[in-house]
RNA sequence: GCGCCCGUAGCUCAGCUGGAUAGAGUGCCACCCUCCGAAGGUGGAAGUCGCACGUUCGAAUCGUGUCGGGCGCGCCA
């Protein structure tokens, strides 16, 4: 055993928070290095033992390769709290670094205005490799998440037309940082939100209803803010077809329920091509029906929260950070989209979603904020920030270089599905993933279909498919290189890989926490890169045996991380392409 | 007017808990095909990190202000 793992044993609990890769035993570079040197700041200068906050030692990747792999910046943060030049105390560390580590290659490099160089010794770098193999496709989940409930809402459009590229976005962030928390041993549960009442709906129907008419020759005016897609027009065909009782759509609630029916159907099929499940569909309705509503007034109001004005009921959401108190029961009697938002939030606390995380477009931030004071107005004990949002922002299509309009109202819109079957899964989630969901995003139809290297998810797959198109020449057997002898690893390409695979334990730790699956696509285009570089430079089948086994089951281990990444973005790993 | 997001290379975008000479892809320029895939490879030029002030040993990163763009601001959802 390296002796790596004998460090983790003595340093883990001054090291929980950094510890990435529970799971395994096997502690990532980082952590390791992190922990020689905590060892070594409390030799130096004992009395930080005893100090209050503890002195954290910080490991940083530089991006200069002259600056070794690992930079050490405890002596610049401990001035002025030992009252010493920045290299006497960055001396003393080094100096007090315990001999025969095993981790690194030499003795650190002191530089700048006192920073620390470490290097990893090739024997270190390779360890990643037995961890790999061991632990396969659990290499890089962890148990952080403590198997606490977590729910993550997502999509949940209304009802009342197909899912377009919106929907899309938010689907794939949604699902993907759903198999992100998963990794991290969260319980996690994916709902999806039905707003089946209210004023939409009714629209909806009546589009229907009016083009039932219409087909039928009687004269009607389509609803001002009516439903104007084709789609309503298949709908009222699907209807009459099968309610001939009822060809001008005059049973309205016959119509709604139908309409609403045919969409799900269709929304669900969208999902399914997307490869996204649902565990649960919370329906809006259910929370009029269960009397949720009048509960969930009843409350604010007896928390005192509330007040009347011009014949409506306003909820004093500025007590709780907002811009201006919000209506919660009109003059007509009935309720605010606002109160089942809030009833629904509550359930989500009260089924026991200690975090719960909601996904939206960022054209409903606007929500946001009353929904929190909401909670809070309810004096439940819910936690302050509950629920954590993630908004994405907008979608402009390009194809030919021209922007596709996008309009709702005119009907004339991209949907999810018009794009899956164009671009294909794979394309269409990866796109939507590769950048940080609060900045716009341009989805290039063109990229997204070429089968070139200039296409980032092709680009990923064919690293992967690389790797097993060289195994498969080599025709052995994969488990026969767990003999290998990885000393034989010593170009730089083979450096930087075994660095860079080892840190994916933390970037699917950071991409949780920071609630950001552009994190993992950065990442697996950056193994990608180094990947094909290193397929470029070196040959992996040669007559010296011993190299080839070594090469080889570098590669075998940077595929089951393409392999594992790929996999919490919901993307394929094909073998072939 | 108020709130949220964004402003980094010609273009599309990264930049982790503040760190050393700010990165990638694409485009541009120059070289390179006896090769497990030339639909490729290697190298190069290219940025006042919108602007100003502040905090700090150190700011693209944190704070304030300001300019520009997007979105939201209804007793609609």
């Amino acid at each position: 055993m390296h002796l790596a793992y004998a460090l983790r044993v003595d340093h883990l609990a001054i090291h929980s928070a950094m510890s990435h890769s529970a799971i395994s035993g096997y502690l990532d570079n980082r952590s390791a290095v992190a922990a020689l040197f905590q060892a070594a700041v409390f030799d130096a200068f004992p009395a930080l033992r005893d100090d209050s906050p503890q002195f954290v030692v910080a490991v940083e990747q530089p991006k200069n390769p002259d600056h070794g792999h690992f930079a050490v910046n405890s002596a610049l943060h401990l001035t002025k709290r030992l009252g010493k030049k920045p290299r006497e105390i960055a001396e003393s560390i080094v100096a007090a670094l315990k001999a025969d580590n095993g981790l690194l290659a030499s003795r650190p490099e002191i530089a700048g205005p006192g920073f620390i160089n470490v290097r990893l010794s090739r024997h270190a770098e390779t360890q990643v490799i037995h961890a790999i193999r061991a632990l396969g496709d659990e290499f890089g989940k962890s148990h952080v998440g403590n198997d606490a409930p977590l729910m993550v809402e997502f999509v949940s459009a209304n009802p009342t037309g197909p899912l377009h590229v919106g929907h899309g976005r938010g689907a794939a962030i949604g699902d993907t940082l759903a198999r992100l928390l998963d990794s991290q041993g969260y319980k996690v549960t994916r709902e999806f939100y039905y707003n089946d009442a209210g004023a939409q709906i009714n629209n909806l129907a009546a589009s229907v209803t009016a083009r039932l008419k219409e087909r039928a020759g009687v004269a009607c005016e389509f609803p001002e803010d009516g439903y104007r897609g084709d789609y309503i027009r298949e709908i009222a065909e699907l209807y009459a077809a099968q309610h001939p009782e009822d060809l001008l759509g005059n049973q309205t609630d016959q119509v709604r329920g139908f309409a609403v029916a045919a969409l799900r159907h269709e929304q669900d099929l969208d999902l399914k091509a997307f490869d996204v499940q649902f565990d649960n569909y919370y329906l809006e309705s259910s929370i009029y029906t269960d009397g949720l509503v009048e509960k969930t007034v009843a409350q604010l109001v007896a928390n005192g929260h509330t007040y009347e004005e011009g014949g409506a009921l306003w909820l004093r959401t500025t007590t709780f950070g907002d811009d201006k108190d919000r209506v919660m029961r009109k003059s007509d009697g009935t309720y605010t989209y606002f109160v089942p938002d809030i009833a629904y939030h509550v359930t989500k606390f009260q089924r026991g979603f200690g975090r719960a995380i909601t996904e939206l477009g960022a054209d409903h931030h606007g929500s946001l904020m009353r929904v929190k004071a909401g909670l809070q107005a309810m004096g439940l004990g819910i936690p302050p920030g509950y629920p954590d949002y993630v908004l994405h922002q907008m979608i402009t299509v390009m194809r030919g270089g021209e922007e596709v309009k996008i309009s709702k109202r005119a009907g004339s819109y991209v949907t999810l599905r018009d794009l899956i079957d164009e671009v294909g899964r794979d394309a269409t989630r990866y796109f939507f993933l590769m950048r940080k969901s609060d900045s716009q995003l341009t989805f290039d139809i063109d990229l997204a279909k070429s089968r070139s290297e200039d296409n980032p998810v092709y680009y990923v797959q064919y690293a992967h498919a690389r790797i097993c198109r060289v195994l498969e020449q080599w025709g052995g057997d994969v488990t026969s290189l767990s003999d290998a002898d990885l000393s034989r690893l010593e170009s730089s390409y083979e450096s930087t890989l075994l660095r860079s695979i080892a840190d994916f334990p933390e970037t699917l730790a950071i991409a949780a926490r920071e609630l950001s699956p552009h994190l993992i696509a950065n990442y697996l285009s950056d193994i990608a890169a180094k990947m094909h570089t290193y397929y470029n430079a070196e040959r992996f089948l040669l007559d010296d045996v011993g190299l080839t086994h070594a090469r080889l089951a570098l590669i075998v281990a940077v595929r089951q991380v393409i392999r594992n990444g790929l996999r919490v973005l919901g993307v394929s790993a094909p073998e072939r392409m």
